[in-house]
DNA sequence: GCAAAAAGAGACCATTCGGTCTCAAATAGG
DNA sequence: CCTATTTGAGACCGAATGGTCTCTTTTTGC
């Protein structure tokens, strides 16, 4: 009821501050199924692969959540927001928008999208709740959505600096870096191999410099 | 044991020819359940669906295929079989490769990856299977494994003809039209919205046109 | 048309699923 | 320190899971 309780002063070890007892566990229990959902789906984790990968037993489980489902959906949260922060590492710092594209790009390849194990939480979701579970499907349209709003700001600044063609629409173009990237991590996953990533990104990369980034001096 | 019974004779409704009952329903087994696996993945589909969606009950199943996995694993080779024919269609008929090469593009984008429901079988089942079942991950491997081939051949031949430039490596080319037509049909599939597979398309052809096709001339 | 073989129905099985609920233990705040 | 509250363990639940097996029905070749 009064919630928000903490020994007030100032004493040693406040690392996780303003937090109790239960949110920490919820947290970790996030924390450690997320991984879990990543790799094997919604329906492929079971409550007793999450009790496993806890430590904790039903009860411990169902205190925080009041569904399976809550929980995967916080799961798919948290890994997203992983993957988001991984891919914008570094971004803002890039001043010209065409670098700053390029970045992105570089940091997807990188990374293999996403310091949560079992690919990118985007398409895994996708792609399993596509024809199943509408909650975890609108969280995934919601991710996609965010992600090119993201890139296309960038896009519609890089045009107003005159840094990218004017002619250039930034959600056909951010809509084009997404899917190039995510099929390329399907088929990079798929053959073990991370030469699909980094041909795309190659591609990508000519293709920024030479059809998407203004040019100095208009040839008209 | 003696096997392949037949009336024989020329009598009138032989449509299917040479098939005996039980491998009649065997056939409809998979067709009918093709489309469940590629919508709602191995996992997600239960015997209780499969007994739905053909009629039969267990027993009937179960006197055709020892397993789930084992009738999940002919599904997809349905499946995929269709999708392959699907974007195969009309491609043999096209003289110049590169106008080879648009025409499956096209042929992808305009059926969205295949004839049975549930989009591209290649993309779902290795998502699903990328953590988890084998024999399934094996199948998609292959499967891709295959198309890519398939595109590479066409490439290849493109270079003898001179029709394609020959420092296009045909394996990469191949690996960055099927990522990122992959890629496309996910966002495309998440949004409900085929302009992402239009755009795809569009780009590759440019990419095709100006960096593929053997110029007339070299200029050197 | 008949006997042998193939095909399918459906009762049955152990196991696991997601989820509930009670109660003991741990953690608060005063 | 002591009590009220929060937290978690784990027994329990009905339903559904994939799979087996027996027995009837249908198809088959002669």
């Amino acid at each position: 009821m009064v919630s928000r309780k903490r020994p007030a002063g100032g004493l040693g070890r406040s690392m996780e501050l303003d937090v109790t007892k239960g949110e920490q566990t919820k947290n970790d229990i996030v924390r450690k199924s997320a991984p879990l959902f990543n790799q094997k789906g919604y329906e492929g984790t079971s409550l007793s692969d999450l009790m496993e990968a806890t430590g904790l037993q039903k009860g411990g489980i169902y205190r925080h959540f009041s569904s399976k489902e809550e929980l995967a959906t916080q799961a798919f949260d948290y890994s997203w927001g992983r993957a988001v922060s991984g891919r914008l590492d570094g971004v803002a710092e890039v001043p010209d928008c065409v670098n700053r594209l390029k970045k992105m790009i570089d940091n997807f390849v990188e990374l293999r999208a996403g310091l949560v194990p079992g690919g990118c939480p985007l398409m895994n979701t996708a792609i399993e709740a596509d024809d199943g579970n509408a909650a975890l499907r609108a969280r995934a349209k919601k991710a996609l959505q965010n992600w090119t709003v993201r890139l296309s700001k960038i896009t519609t600044e890089g045009i107003k600096k005159q840094q990218i063609n004017h002619r250039i629409d930034p959600l056909k173009l951010s809509q084009l870096i997404i899917g190039s990237l995510e099929g390329a991590l399907l088929i990079s996953r798929l053959q073990n191999s991370d030469e699909p990533l980094r041909a795309i990104k190659q591609h990508l990369s000519e293709y920024l410099e030479q059809n998407v980034r203004a040019t100095i001096r208009s040839n008209r």
